[in-house]
DNA sequence: CGGGTCTTTGATTAGGTTCAATAAGAGTGG
DNA sequence: CCACTCTTATTGAACCTAATCAAAGACCCG
């Protein structure tokens, strides 16, 4: 009952997958239970060039529903995911059962990665959304890596663009100012979802103010805020979940406020007002299910 | 001019290191230029057994004296960094020319990792005392994987580490006030030098508390206000780089003050005031340049 | 000893949190 | 289908932590 209301998304599933019957039960929707190499590489941005295509090797894809537990902390490490649609975050619970959130990962995105060092998790996985995951076993991918070298190199390169990542979060959270962390989410998550082939003009949050805030170092009344505040100046239109932006060389320019000087702002920017509320491109909505690729 | 000293030292030193010619050149005191890979593995504290002892591969050293750069932000990579001995900084630099402190590298540590995706290191690191760092080209490194299989998943293992480090990091940054920042950042050092054979309940800081700052995500008004406050309480004592650690269990229990509730604090604890000014053990000094294994 | 960097400490300000109340949705079950 | 409840979101007001501005002392190096 303390600011952890998540406590009944935690409960809900007893760790579901990783039980090939929960896996090969229904789902048969879409018909794509598992990739091939070249599939995997693709999914990853990463070159598929020097993959033989007549590679035997097959990855099992799993499904999740929406507030589903990919893994939790402590349990026995193995296997890495990488998401081939849907949405999660990953989060870290302190000694008090507040969660910390570390990421939010979609589409080409790997996570469980920090379970290899102590051979168990050391975060805790959500589905978001109903989700795609394809299973990759660790074991299969040291093995993998050895036949394949430029996919060792691939993989050591997604762990490093996890790591630059994890840099910048850092950096964000100890020089940038509320309005400014903000601004750089809603940038980072249109440019994703413009990599993902939806609409960078126009979406909806996964994720609620509170696990917003958490990620950004924030109270979920200063994400309110924020968003309430950018919305004002015509920066972005904001309806609960829906993201609309409306400026974003604006939103991207929108550095600190700290550095004293500089303290300008973009002030005199935009006051469209932006009475906007619909527009023709939709891009998401809760049945991003399991529809991609 | 702005509120980066650090200017000096990053102009003084044009890129040393890297030219076999500063390598060979003096230096020669303690003779250890070059490593093998069981030592190499000692130094990363991996499991070593496996390893073929008669493997001919040798590593070669670098050293760097106090001010250096070892790589710059930008600069082609291709080679990781572990440290032998001595003290590192990694930092990130922004728009502005402001450094934001990512790391403290110290023995065992191994750094340059995110250079392998972009392939030019995202950071920069610097010398904050003489350096004794083993060269690990990201090409041997693979080369090696794949021969020894042991070696590779080690090498996947560090990664992690370091990913869960900054994990660790922003939770810290997300969640932790000020003070539970500085007071984690003292008890992880006095760890660190632990794990080196140095004296855990006194030491010498290596960094400046502008540096200890940008690294906490705190400015370094805030950082030397906390550490006079926990001296004033017993909880340390503070004489410019020196720190005695006098109740580390405190240190480590004093977690947030966000909560509301648990403000207790640990008020009443210690008021020892500690007069002690000088101690039996003195671990290090400036004297740690190149004595260590 | 003098210039520069680093550190400490004080006074003041401000950005963000906390507390609190209301409103808007989403889900449940009669 | 609507009442009821629970979660999520918005907004306001007061408070407080840490940043900012400022000044003086300590240390280092040439």
């Amino acid at each position: 009952m303390l600011s952890t209301p998540m406590t009944e998304n935690r409960t809900e599933s007893p760790i579901p997958a990783l039980h090939s019957s929960s896996v090969e039960a229904g789902w048969q929707r879409q018909g794509k239970l598992w990739s091939n190499l070249k599939e995997l590489c693709d999914v990853l941005r990463i070159p598929s060039a020097a993959v033989h295509t007549d590679e035997e090797l097959l990855f099992q894809h799993v499904q999740f529903k929406t507030g589903q537990r990919i893994h939790t902390i402590g349990q026995p490490f193995d296997t890495l995911y990488i998401v081939h649609s849907g949405f999660l975050k990953t989060v870290l619970i302190d000694e008090f059962g507040n969660e910390q959130v570390l990421s939010f990962p979609m589409k080409g995105d790997l996570f469980g990665v920090d379970g290899i060092h102590t051979k168990r998790y050391a975060s805790e996985a959500v589905a978001l959304s109903n989700c795609d995951l394809i299973l990759l076993p660790f074991k299969k991918l040291t093995a993998l890596g050895r036949a394949h070298p430029e996919f060792e190199h691939a993989m050591y390169s997604v762990m490093s663009r996890e790591l630059v990542r994890e840099q910048a979060m850092v950096s964000m959270l100890g020089a940038l100012s509320a309005e400014a962390r903000v601004a750089r989410f809603l940038v980072n998550l249109s440019e994703r979802y413009a990599d993902m082939g939806y609409s960078s003009k126009l979406f909806n949050l996964r994720m609620t103010r509170h696990e917003i805030g958490s990620y950004l170092g924030l109270t979920l009344e200063t994400v309110s805020r924020t968003l309430s505040a950018f919305n004002e100046i015509g920066l972005i239109t904001v309806d609960q979940r829906s993201i609309g932006i409306k400026d974003l060389d604006a939103l991207k320019t929108l550095r600190r406020l700290p550095p004293s000087s500089t303290r300008a702002k973009q002030s005199g920017a935009k006051k469209a007002k932006a009475a906007a509320s619909k527009e023709p491109d939709q891009p998401d909505g809760e049945w991003d299910s399991l529809a991609t690729a």
